[in-house]
DNA sequence: TTTTAACACGAAAACGTTTTCGGTTAATGT
DNA sequence: ACATTAACCGAAAACGTTTTCGTGTTAAAA
């Protein structure tokens, strides 16, 4: 990199002081306007910018909040980056994204670089592998240094710190009451294993609505996809089963079910009525599209943006955490 | 935030100079075993982390990249944040990601702040808008000020800097000419307007493989479209022209046009075969599923990055621009 | 006993800013 | 003519590191 101008460089070449160059450039009544003229000139001709890291170091706020997320080729989490970047734009702080790509070691590397002074918060969606092991050590330690943190979709209780959900319950009944208002009476639930507590939640308002229609959860029409490669064997078993229609706990489950449905034989919606979770693009552009939850991720990452942001300004103040539940659409389509 | 712990208070509180601390805790040979003892076991129990922004300013280097990408909620690109991320992780890099969403001001903006001695070099995709206007003095500036830069799939030649970039005009040509091979004559083109360079290069491999096969290019068959929300009319108005093959120029129009078939009456592949392009997952879940294009998003994040990394690591030694190109594939599926 | 070498540590500069506190000059008021 | 006050500018500290160069001990060698 070439050698940057900075205010010194400015200074020795004006023959004038650095804090003469510093006040000039902050427009200070303190000096004259000659002198300030002959030293913003100066700087604009040679393009001098203040260095961020001197100025951070300085102030001891970066103004940038980090966000750390489990992926990124998945629709729901560009949706809340879409909402965090927005909503820090709008009050001036800049966004920087890691990906923690699913596994512990991930999500604990990026904490330890973002919260070394680079963020002054922090916005994170927990990791499957992390929740799986249950090791929440690196969030407790950063709830104690007392470095703002916002959690978002993923939660876990333990974690005393903001937290924005959506109202996985609330959802999961929907889409199941949504199936029992069309006249299905044997729904099957494709979920996830028991660890992602979002997957069980989503469970929990499953049950509730059957229970609420007199109908029976019955344990062998609730699949746990375990493996992502096992999507396909386990949908095409559950689709050969007496059942008439299938909640699916996310877009990707949801289109295989079609698939097995299609090559099965079966048409959809008649013989079976299909309703996913996380309203994207494949729902959308599917035959025949599909009927989805609609989680308003772009909403979650505002409010968890601004969540963060009251924290870092208002730093001192250690009012008790707040938890913001966004609910959720149903949106019908033709798949049901 | 809590009062966090310096070498600073360290030192201090241990009675020794911060020199003792910095080079105890690097495990200098110039200090006893004693006393890096006691100082590490002081850093370990306070949970002591090097303040990075201290670190940066010392050693004018931060180890992070960063990038700019056009939009978030887009396959290819999450594909190429993917690759950029992994090869930036085996070098010991960081990277942190802003979009322009597509914007000049947001790509200005964001370029502004990353090149204040944030990040040690770019990787940008450059924003539609931007090269619409054909403002190009926030690259021209940076390449001045030799700050390395790598620009990704919407390059523009006028800016001397390393570019990673698919075989557009290859691509198109496959796609047609796997067209022609199944016996189509009359192919439609769906683009987008010129100023997006990539859409007239893979205009200009179709118009080739036409050519080559002695097939007329003709105007009426070729359409631009450009406003995101005129997308359906327009195709509606071209799938009931006289044609019987669509080469779409990316996901979302592909998609479009089978809906459009659909409507119509026409049967995908029989009556009308369509070609996409970018194989994401709505061409994997579509019905039928599309034949596209896949374009290696991950290894031209990958390649980018490493050629980055390159320059960054030999700065001085100003080596001539290098351009990378990144050939596709033709993922034949049921829609032709 | 004196010289030398090894060892353990500290002072200070440097990275690029901002800000507080003075200090100098000139103009104004009496 | 003297005191006061503006107006303009500079020195230095501070943010948290690392590193170079000294310097003071101590122990070994001469």
């Amino acid at each position: 990199m070439k050698q940057k101008v900075t205010i010194k460089t400015i200074a020795k070449e004006l023959g004038v002081s650095t804090s003469t160059v510093s006040k000039a450039l902050r427009d200070s009544h303190e000096i004259s306007t000659e002198t300030k003229d002959k030293i913003r000139a100066y700087a604009d001709h040679y393009n001098y910018k203040p260095n961020n890291l001197a100025l951070q170091l300085r102030n001891q706020k970066t103004k940038v909040i980090g966000v750390i997320l489990p992926k990124i080729v998945h629709h729901f989490f560009s949706t809340v980056i879409n909402g965090i970047e927005n909503g820090a734009r709008e009050k001036g702080y800049q966004v920087i994204v890691c990906f923690s790509n699913e596994t512990y070691q991930s999500e604990v590397d990026n904490l330890k670089v973002l919260s070394n002074g680079s963020v002054d918060g922090l916005l994170v969606s927990i990791a499957k592998e992390t929740l799986q092991n249950k090791k929440f050590n690196h969030f407790i330690d950063l709830v104690n240094e007392e470095i703002p943190l916002v959690l978002i979709d993923r939660v876990i209780d333990s974690i005393q710190c903001d937290k924005v959900i959506v109202d996985d319950i609330g959802a999961g009944y929907k889409a199941t009451k949504h199936l029992i208002d069309r006249g299905r009476k044997k729904i099957a639930f494709l979920g996830t294993p028991e660890h992602v507590n979002v997957g069980l939640l989503r469970q929990n308002g499953y049950a509730k609505a059957l229970k609420e229609s007199n109908m029976p959860v019955l344990r062998e029409r609730i699949i746990e996809i375990d493996d992502e490669k096992d999507v396909k064997p386990q949908i095409d078993r559950i689709i050969k089963e007496d059942i008439d229609a299938i909640f699916a706990v996310n877009e990707i489950y949801a289109a295989n079910a079609i698939r097995s449905a299609k090559e099965n034989g079966l048409r959809v919606p008649e013989d079976v009525a299909v309703v996913g979770f996380t309203d994207g693009l494949i729902s959308e552009f599917s035959t025949p599209s599909i009927s989805a939850i609609v989680q308003h991720g772009y909403t979650m990452g505002k409010q968890a943006v601004e969540l963060l942001i009251e924290r870092i300004e208002n730093e001192g103040e250690t009012f008790a955490p707040r938890t913001k539940v966004v609910s959720s659409n149903l949106n019908i389509r033709e798949s049901s």
